[in-house]
DNA sequence: TATATACGCAACTATTCGGTTTCACAAATT
DNA sequence: AATTTGTGAAACCGAATAGTTGCGTATATA
């Protein structure tokens, strides 16, 4: 099975997670309460997030927080970036249609 | 079933194919010659990634042209922008604690 | 020590995924 | 008109996913 960042970020509730404790580390049953779903299916989720490297698990007494890397966020930039650059072509593209275009309205 | 931008990138066929067509718009069997999967399988994700309107289909002849929609990628590049913030903070108490440790050193 | 709480893990189920095989259809070629 | 070529779609399969239920275990508390 696959387990990287974009498995992990695949599914709308393991997103959200991402979200919830990127903001502070939080334990399963915390986590659950945000949502519609099971403490299990929750756990089940930190499991693959886990796999993913995208979370760390934190003991502290019984409860454990899982915490968000951070770092890892990062190698989806890294893959967006070779689009940055179709990205801001097209947007010079379309300047120039539209130089060409204004160039047309002063004939 | 899920189909949105990140249903489309969850498999690596399917960016390996973004990836390709974003040079320029290719056939199924163009494409499929690039990977060691059938034809089929190819047309198959191309129907995802259709679905996730991540490209968009253009018929020429008897041939049909796969474009990607760039702007698609920036749905991406949105929800990352939550984790830039963290990223930067992060970095900031790195250099406050890369600071500490000089002054430290200077003690 | 007995009990409650926080959690992970295994077993089970329904659904989805990625793939193959097969078939149908439309456009180009003969 | 018959054939080749480029393609989509349906039927099927094994594996993975997302969820549930139930159970075991470790920590805290009475």
């Amino acid at each position: 099975m696959r387990r990287d960042i974009f498995q992990a970020v695949a599914d709308p509730t393991r997103r959200a997670i991402i979200a919830l404790i990127a903001v502070q580390a939080l334990t399963p049953n915390a986590i659950a309460e945000h949502f519609d779903t099971s403490r299990q299916a929750v756990s089940k989720h930190l499991r693959i997030l886990q796999e993913c490297e995208v979370v760390k698990k934190e003991h502290q007494g019984r409860e454990i927080y899982y915490e968000l890397e951070v770092e890892k966020m990062k190698e989806i930039d890294q893959w967006l970036e070779q689009f940055r650059k179709i990205w801001e072509t097209r947007f010079n593209q379309l300047d120039d249609v539209l130089a060409t275009l204004k160039m047309k309205e002063n004939e």
